[in-house]
DNA sequence: TGCTTTGATATCTTTTAAGTCTCAAAAATA
DNA sequence: TATTTTTGAGACTTAAAAGATATCAAAGCA
């Protein structure tokens, strides 16, 4: 059995008329009948009564007629999902970041994506560079957010984000009131900086900045998550060095203050399999590369 | 695009393999290969990646197999619904009796019928005789039980229950106690009785009856349905005669009494149309008749 | 490098769906 | 009652397209 012996089937039903439902479905009567009576065949059952005057739906008929309707229509949304799925209308897409990469660029991608395909669910995992990247080869990920340097064969990765550094010292410091600092005015300061192997190139870059005005930073405490080194710093631990998208934390007990010098720019990459990218990924990095014309 | 398209797809998704897909559907590769790619283009969709040494479903090809397997089930339904149909084992079933007629034959049948077919919902409705005759010819009935006469060419009715009358009196009636009373006994009493246009069958059968034995019963109280009868009579105002099975209500207040003499047999007999009875109702006219030898 | 595997291409064959002509029966009409 | 019209089915032909065979090109493997 073919869609065709069910359109054909509908037709006839619809006419009760072979000749008028041939008619419709653009044909001559003759395969018509031909073909419904193949489909009573090997259905074994009997569509239609047909005296030979007029044309009768049989009990089973009338089943078949709103079962076939269904099946067409299911066919179609089908068809419909398929191709949405291949436009990235529908589907499911994984996507990680790093925690400091979340506070600027992400949200606004997210949201306008999601309002432009709203039918695709999206699973956000927050994870280190170092997490991300097997997870990428492993397609457990489709696409992740994080701090250079990537170098991986396999991955392609883009700079989405170039910020400068600032200053994070506690709201009651004396520094705090400035509007801008010197990066020599941290000499003699404690540090609060996450563990160089969570994130070398950021970590090197905060370094090589202090270097450059001829100091080592004193670092007095670890902290893995951004967050946390917000709290220690409104804590009173000391100080840090953080890229400046992370002041749209709205914390309370810290200041934010940017430096007179230049400062390194802390980058957040956007990271892909080369060939494996789905189409919904796609259109993903299509929305996001629309959105950072605007944004900061 | 025909359900071939859907088959030969699945095949090769499950196998992900043209030629093993190929051999599995009993075709050889060629074909499968170019009715595939026929199917992706009319879907505008890609739905194998095919490197030159292995194939793979893309997402699209992914969410097109679960939807195209559902498709494939709700066709198999869809046929086996409609051939269920046409063998008579799931409709709808609209079934007419007389009141008089449901005290013993029809629950029988009817919880047989239910458990031999479970899917066939039946809608039950008490009507007159003169009620049921044109909804048969309307078809807004599938099957009556009525009481003879029914003289009517499209209708075919078959007689299916006879039975003899019996007397019911009050319970602290003189006769009550009696196993058994002749007509005459009656001659005196007041008689309560269904109306002559509801049921003249019946109705001349009685008269008859006592005719037969010299008197005219003297009716006092007319009642349309069987259960006022009998209320009427426990209510202690008069005695009737009534088909035996009505004793099957088992009612308080009352006395069936069966007659010395031989009476008439009072009638129920099944009717549906000549030319138009659904398989469903063929069913049901098998299970009854099943029934009836089995049965009183 | 040769050998095997694998999907695609080109070409031919077979199947079958569709078209044409026609008929037979039933209903409508004269 | 005879005649015309309507309607689905049958016989036969045509055209499309599904499928088979032989072959190829690229990729992986020994």
């Amino acid at each position: 059995m073919e869609f065709r012996h069910l359109r054909y089937f509908l037709a006839v039903a619809q006419e009760l008329h072979f000749g008028r439902a041939a008619q419709h479905l653009q044909m001559a009567q003759p395969p018509l009948s031909q073909q419904i009576k193949q489909l009573e065949q090997e259905m074994g059952v009997l569509l239609f009564e047909r005296t030979r005057r007029r044309v009768k739906l049989t009990t089973a008929g009338r089943v078949l007629q709103t079962e076939a309707k269904q099946v067409l229509a299911h066919l179609e949304q089908a068809v419909l999902k398929t191709q949405q799925a291949s436009r990235g209308e529908i589907g499911e897409l994984a996507i990680a970041f790093v925690s400091s990469a979340m506070y600027s660029l992400l949200p606004t991608t997210l949201k306008q994506f999601r309002r432009q395909y709203p039918q695709v669910s999206i699973a956000l995992h927050e994870l280190t560079t170092a997490e991300q990247i097997p997870r990428l080869l492993n397609h457990r990920l489709d696409i992740g957010f994080a701090r250079p340097p990537i170098h991986h064969p396999e991955l392609i990765s883009q700079s989405v984000l170039q910020e400068p550094l600032v200053a994070v010292v506690p709201a009651h410091h004396t520094l705090a009131r400035c509007d801008r600092l010197s990066i020599q005015t941290l000499a003699s300061e404690s540090f609060i900086l996450f563990p160089r192997s969570l994130g070398m190139g950021l970590y090197d870059q905060i370094i090589s900045f202090c270097r450059q005005s001829g100091f080592s930073p004193q670092v007095v405490q670890e902290a893995v998550q951004m967050q946390t080194i917000l709290s220690l710093v409104s804590a009173d631990i000391g100080v840090s060095i953080v890229p400046r998208s992370l002041q749209h934390l709205q914390r309370s007990g810290i200041c934010f203050i940017p430096f007179v010098e230049a400062t390194p720019l802390a980058e957040v990459c956007m990271i892909w399999d080369r060939q494996e990218l789905s189409s919904v990924g796609q259109q993903f990095i299509a929305s996001l590369l629309s959105v950072e014309r605007t944004s900061d």
